[in-house]
DNA sequence: ATTAAAAACTAATAAGTGTTAGTTTTACAA
DNA sequence: TTGTAAAACTAACACTTATTAGTTTTTAAT
């Protein structure tokens, strides 16, 4: 039978993790087979195991490249010399932007995450809280500058990232709202409300 | 060993039903065995045949107990002589309260609707989307009465429920907010936004 | 064409799955 | 106390699981 063959720029390991996604996104890690991840992969199960370590090393992955995406990107805006409300705004842009362009690796990350063992599972976790204490902080300090109304800046953090990883209902009625509306009106909605 | 002891007004069935949320909950519904299940009642596994058919039979029980309550729910929403602001202000209200009262079973039924087999797939995400089109229907009635701005309501109706949900995660950090200050909170930026 | 490494294959293992059959125990009404 | 139905039990089933061992095929450089 034919090999895998991976793509430019892209490891063998790097086409198994990519078909893993795709296949725990909808079935979920449990249901998801060695078998199953070998067939989408065009190889028999045992094969795998000439590239990756187990299947619970696929999910790590996933999850921590995710997670790494994220943070990055909110250490690298916390620096920027702009207002808070834009620091806010360019986040969950670039949540909606990692929804939209990476859909099955970030619907795994929140959703399969609790499939992780320890050390990872903790490391996860730590991570993410991590994450939402740094938003709620730029909250307070939009509060603090009165550019932000004096919510509970918990809250905001939560209603916000809520919304966002709610374009998983999207993924399933793409048809309806161009990309383009359906960033602009989500951002508009979370920031200004939708009351006249 | 004992028998299962149901409390009053709950049969066995009941009991059994209850705990498999909280499992399925926590582990997911593939990961969750008959066995630990069984154990969790007090009982061993052959025996929950008793008193329910099969694995999936729960997974039904629960996926379709939380559906029938929000779509009752809304439709005597829809037919209330309120403004429609009011309407979709107790609607969100409604979701936040099943979140914190049922939580295990409203997110079994959000997460773990997929290991549902037809006929009973189909039927529950019909269901969903039925429910989705009249939210959007409640939306645009309020554009049309100027109450509310002239957002697409579908990204208006995605970044509702999605928020809402979201208090998944509040049940981890339960300590930080009042469940009083969080619902309001969230009503608030919901309908005016965070920005002053 | 030869060789060495990479990666496929088949076969097998031990553990776990939901569920059924058949039997014993429990609970309760007569 | 006895009889009956409900509900527990043990044993076992047919299947699926991730993974390993051992072998053969493929790839690519010499």
């Amino acid at each position: 039978m034919a090999k895998i063959k991976p793509g430019k720029n892209a490891t063998k390991k790097d086409v198994i993790t990519h078909k893993a996604s795709a296949l725990f996104k909808i079935k979920g890690y449990s249901s998801t087979s060695m078998r199953e991840l070998a067939e989408a992969v065009g190889v028999e199960a045992p094969s795998l195991y000439n590239h990756i370590g187990s299947k619970s090393e696929l999910l790590q992955a996933i999850c921590f490249k995710v997670a790494n995406d994220f943070t990055t990107y909110l250490d690298t805006t916390e620096n920027m010399t702009v207002s808070t409300v834009t620091k806010i705004e360019n986040i969950i842009r670039f949540h909606i932007q990692m929804m939209l362009n990476n859909f099955d690796e970030v619907f795994v990350a929140n959703h399969e995450w609790k499939h992780l063992r320890d050390p990872y599972l903790s490391n996860f976790l730590n991570q993410r809280r991590s994450y939402e204490k740094k938003l709620v902080a730029l909250i307070e300090a939009g509060i603090k500058s009165k550019e932000l109304k004096s919510n509970n800046p918990y809250v905001s953090v939560l209603t916000i990232l809520s919304a966002v990883r709610g374009l998983e209902f999207w993924q399933r009625h793409k048809q309806n709202v161009s990309t383009r509306v359906l960033e602009d009106d989500m951002v508009n909605h979370l920031l200004k409300g939708i009351i006249k």
